[in-house]
RNA sequence: GGGCCGGUAGCUCAGUUGGUUAGAGCGCACCCCUGAUAAGGGUGAGGUCGGAGGUUCAAAUCCUCCUCGGCCCA
């Protein structure tokens, strides 16, 4: 023991504090874009694909994003995920290549061009297509470049030279050539469905094209005779329908009941007011007369309709009477009674089966003369009408699926432009134009409607208008552009049927290079329906989280027949060279040639200047039409996998991809398209696994919108706070579900961030001029062992959640361990022995070792969730490596010491060790000590675990002593030692404060002598 | 309106087949340290598990209804 010296020494220079020159205040959006410029310099995804060559490959296979508008929050969160599968793939010692792509064709893509037109004063249809397309291409080339640079500053590994785009000319071949390979197998068939239709524009339009505006219709009541009906006394009675739709009637077919709706039997009776101030009695001669004297029908008055509707029905006709000045009435009125003679006059809908009306033109004959039966419609309310809905599969969807289901087919009586054609057989006979001559008027024509127009007349002659008025007050739909009126309107579509026995061997010609093993797949005499494939296929596919197996498997058993065609410009065209009967052609050489031309050429290759060359001398090319239709854009992006992963424009992706990862909503979109399109060319879904992420809401859990003002602009984060705290933000989040997002969630996020960059930087600091490694240490101290078994028992969780795709758990081990494990336990039990041992004590290099070894784990851990920082830290260390293009995310996953589990000694350890700290707390409470240092603790003897000596718990405990009792209380008192100089530790052989204690004393020494 | 999914401390998340007083980290409050210092350590306060019924000896967990929110449809 030395002597105490004349004037207090201070012992700090001899103190091995930790030095580093990796900041405590990251500065990342900075540092960001300096880490990326330096990735970008040395190659480093090319480098990686050359170090990664060989191994085991991981193919997460991108869906393509719109190639529209700015990066949001959606994408950020999208990419982040699919980079951590990326990176952590890689890091698990994997090849996993990733290729950005983007979805360009489309209809946004064609408003925005149309849109710009508009400003330019041009009318888009005197624009050749080839040219509108080609500004759609260069419109979304634009946006595809600024997203890309958008996305990379997230920090992305990503192919990001080579992207694939729906729009590049081999991705639009590839497109045709799966089209072509559903058109060789016969898997394609010309249907019809109801699309909304612009009569003035003559266009189909999308839902989205369409805005509802209020207006007035006419609505008319008409009567359809019973001719025939289970219940006797139906017949002869009329069925009520009600619709704001007159010009419809001409094509009706059939009658709708709501299976549970009551109805009634009624007769009505036209009360014209008697002139004597007598009541006149139901039917008598009186009322008949009075009816027909208001050009009422007087032979319909017994009628069919819902029960809860007559009295809205009673006021249609008041209100439609009252408008009649017949003369000599008083206050003409409507009067509504049971029908006369009938027992029960009452029926539930489903009773109604098998009954059939006629039309109220019957008498034309042909079509007129059909029967109209009554059919079952679950769509049929009592909100409004008569509960009786009159069907025309031409222009409803509901009306189209319900005849269609009972084989009445549409018959296409109304043009593109909204007039029915010359031949219909009636459409109100008298429409003359003011030259008195006939006429033909568009549907959406109000004066065609109109209870005067030709309709309304012809049905009231016929004696079948029971109300008719230009007063119903409604929402109804407009296109957006010209403000007219739209309808829905039958027209002929390209479907894929869903229920179709396939015939999938039959592939030999056509194919695209690359098709490869996937055909081996086939076997010719599976003739499965593309629902059964796609049913079987998404039983065997796993599901992250396992709820998207159900919320997939529900949509595609309950889909209809997929609808490829679009009546649009900018997309892909459908290939398909059609007989006027509808039959297309099915020649593989004809398919090869036109995918060859789109190839050379792009989409525009599909032009009728080419027709002959295509068909070849083997056809005549008059006795086909080139269809001018193109693709769903849903069938681009359900092809994205055969461009991509197939073929040699990427040569180190593979086919089938091991994983999809996007939004919950993507099982109606991208998983569905892709797995129906696979399924039916290669007898099974494109992907092995599927994982989806839920919506970014804001703080509230509210869904964000520009219009409430509740976005996060993921850009603004990072000009904020950096790349890595928005990483960390969504790999922090329960992404399988909704989650939320704001100020006070990116605080924590933050919080956490410097937690886990402090815990670098201090392994920095202490590691600093560390070159040894665990074989230099001779023994290594118990809790550097338990440490390495904490750390052994953490990589095996982490490892698991990385394989599960389970990011949460995987950041939240990582921070918690740093945290309670090193931070408040272990770097803070051996800051002494950092501190204060000899620079080359044997108890400190194990610490040291131990020190590096969890370094070499956490900053590969950290690498996929933290890139920036993780890469800061490495080449913080490793200056060197720098130097030679090196990154942290060039390496493997860690391997660490096979330590056994954590000796369960030590959980002992450490719950006394709480017991400790609980009861050292009153005692600095009321000052009688500061620190723990200053405390000598009294232990239960029996909870101290086997093997621990006293010297050692003080250690662990970071106290001035410890003992041990019989009793079951830790008990805690003011030490009389005295404080060393040195490591301020208060130890019995230190003679006063500020002496050294005797290990402080011996390192000073050998340290004062070697100066 | 329909289908599916979700609601556990201020925040982010755990809660296995229903089984002691519902856990963790962060944040917060208070305290210590001032040799990891815009750092580090300690203690503590926070929850009628969205609400109401029901099943059970026992419910955050199972059932029903309601409510709020989300996705996809209509």
């Amino acid at each position: 023991m030395s002597e105490p010296e004349a004037t207090a020494r201070d012992y700090k220079d001899t103190v091995f504090l930790p030095k580093t020159a990796f900041p405590m205040k990251a500065g990342l959006p900075q540092k960001e874009p300096g880490i990326l410029a330096r990735w970008q310099e040395i190659g480093l995804y090319q480098k990686l694909r050359e170090e990664r060559a060989g191994r085991e490959k991981f193919i997460l296979h991108d869906g393509p994003p719109y190639a529209n508008g700015d990066m949001h929050i959606g994408h950020a969160l999208n990419r982040i995920l699919k980079d951590m599968v990326v990176r952590s793939q890689t890091l698990l010692g994997k090849d996993a290549p990733f290729v950005p792509g983007w979805d360009c064709h489309g209809l946004p893509i064609e408003w925005k061009v149309e849109e710009q037109y508009r400003k330019k004063k041009r009318d888009k249809k005197e624009v050749p297509a080839k040219e509108f397309r080609a500004e759609c291409r260069a419109y979304a080339q634009g946006w595809v470049d600024t997203q890309r640079e958008q996305l990379k500053r997230l920090g992305l590994m990503a192919d990001f030279d080579n992207p694939y785009l729906t729009m590049q000319f081999e991705s639009e071949a590839t497109i045709v050539a799966e089209l072509m390979k559903f058109v060789e197998s016969g898997n394609l068939y010309r249907g019809s469905k109801p699309v909304m239709w612009s009569p003035v524009e003559e266009t189909a339009l999308a839902e989205a094209e369409v805005e509802y505006e209020d207006i007035t219709s006419t609505q008319i009541d008409v009567a359809f005779e019973i001719v025939e009906s289970p219940i006797p006394e139906l017949v002869g009675a009329h069925a009520v329908i009600w619709t704001t739709t007159p010009w419809t009637i001409p094509v009706n077919q059939a009658l709708a009941y709501g299976p549970d709706i009551d109805y009634r039997l009624l007769d009505i009776t036209y009360d014209a007011g008697a002139p004597d101030g007598q009541s006149p009695q139901a039917g008598t001669v009186a009322t008949v007369e009075a009816a027909e004297a208001a050009g009422l029908p007087a032979d319909a008055t017994r009628i069919l309709i819902a029960y809860d509707l007559v009295g809205q029905f009673k006021a249609r006709l008041n209100a439609a009477l009252s408008k009649l000045n017949i003369e000599g009435a008083v206050e003409p009125t409507v009067n509504v009674f049971d029908a006369l003679g009938v027992k029960n006059s009452r029926y539930k809908g489903s009773e109604l089966a098998g009954t059939v009306a006629r039309h109220p033109m019957h008498h034309l004959g042909g079509f007129y003369a059909k029967p109209r039966p009554f059919l079952p419609g679950d769509f049929v309310t009592t909100d409004s009408g008569t509960g009786l809905v009159h069907m025309s599969p031409d222009h409803g969807e509901d009306d189209f699926d319900l005849c269609k289901a009972n084989g009445l087919d549409p018959v296409f009586a109304v043009m593109d432009n909204g007039v029915y054609r010359d031949d219909w057989a009636w459409l109100g006979a008298d429409d003359l134009d003011n030259e008195g001559k006939p006429r033909r008027r568009s549907v959406i024509n109000k004066p065609f409607n109109a209870p005067d127009g030709p309709i309304c007349s012809d049905l009231r002659a016929a004696g079948a208008l029971l109300s008719a008025s230009e007063d119903y007050a409604h929402s109804y739909p407009h296109s957006w552009r010209s403000k007219a009126k739209v309808i829905y309107r039958c027209t002929p579509q390209w479907f894929v049927p869903m229920d179709k026995p396939l015939d999938t061997g039959d592939f030999d010609v056509g194919v695209p290079e690359g098709f490869g093993a996937a055909v081996a797949l086939f076997t010719s005499k599976d003739h499965s329906t593309l629902r059964e494939i796609a049913m079987r296929e998404i039983d065997r596919v796993q599901f992250y989280p396992p709820k998207g197996k159900r919320r997939l498997g529900s949509m595609v058993e309950g889909r209809p027949d997929w609808v490829l065609s679009r009546q649009r410009a900018w997309g892909v065209p459908i290939t398909l060279f059609v007989r006027p009967d509808g039959s297309y052609l099915q020649d593989s050489s004809v398919n090869a040639r036109v995918v060859a031309a789109v190839r050379e050429q792009g989409v525009d290759a599909w032009d009728e200047s080419r027709k002959a060359e295509f068909l070849g001398e083997a056809h005549n090319s008059d006795e086909f039409e080139m269809v001018t239709d193109i693709l769903d854009v849903w069938f681009d992006s359900g092809c994205t996998h055969a461009f991509t992963l197939e073929g040699d424009r990427w040569p180190d992706q593979r086919w089938p991809a091991d994983l999809y990862l996007e939004g919950s909503d993507q099982h109606r979109g991208w998983f569905q398209s892709s797995l129906l399109e696979s399924s039916a060319t290669r007898g099974r879904a494109p992907y092995d696994a599927v994982l989806t992420h839920g919506f970014t809401m804001d703080s509230k859990g509210k869904k964000m919108s520009k219009s409430l003002g509740n976005t996060i602009d993921p850009r603004k984060v990072m000009e904020q706070t950096g790349a890595d705290i928005i990483r960390l933000w969504a790999l922090s989040v329960d992404f399988t579900e909704d989650h939320r997002i704001g100020d006070e969630i990116l605080k924590g996020v933050g919080d956490q961030y410097r937690k886990l960059r402090n815990t670098f930087r201090y392994m920095l600091g202490a590691l600093d001029g560390y070159v040894g490694d665990m074989s230099d240490a001779t023994e290594i101290p118990e809790l550097e062992v338990y440490v390495l078994s904490l750390l052994a028992e953490l990589d095996a969780k982490m490892r698991k959640a990385a394989e599960e795709y389970d990011f949460n758990t995987y950041t939240r081990l990582l921070v918690d361990f740093c945290n309670e494990d090193l931070s408040a336990f272990f770097f803070d039990i051996r800051k002494d022995r950092l501190y204060c041992d000899g620079a080359e004590d044997p108890a400190r290099n194990a610490y040291r070792a131990v020190l590096d070894i969890l370094f070499h784990a956490l900053v590969r851990y950290a690498a996929p969730v933290l890139v920036f920082t993780a890469e800061e830290v490495w080449q913080t260390r490793y200056p060197e490596d720098g130097e030679q293009d090196g990154s942290v995310h060039l390496l493997d996953w860690p391997s660490i010491p096979p330590v056994g589990a954590p000796d369960a000694r030590w959980a002992q350890l450490r719950t006394l060790r709480e017991q400790v700290m609980e009861a050292i707390e009153p005692l600095r409470r009321d000052k009688t000590i500061r620190s723990g240092l200053e405390a000598d603790v009294t232990v239960p003897a029996a909870a101290v675990p086997e093997g621990f000596t006293d010297d050692r718990l003080a250690e662990l405990f970071i106290t001035a002593s410890v003992t041990r009792s019989n009793s079951d209380a830790v008990t805690v008192t003011r030490t009389t030692d005295h404080k060393c100089g040195r490591c301020w530790r208060l130890l019995p052989e230190v003679e006063e404060d500020g002496a050294l204690c005797d290990r402080c004393d011996k390192v000073v020494s050998e340290m004062d002598a070697a100066a």
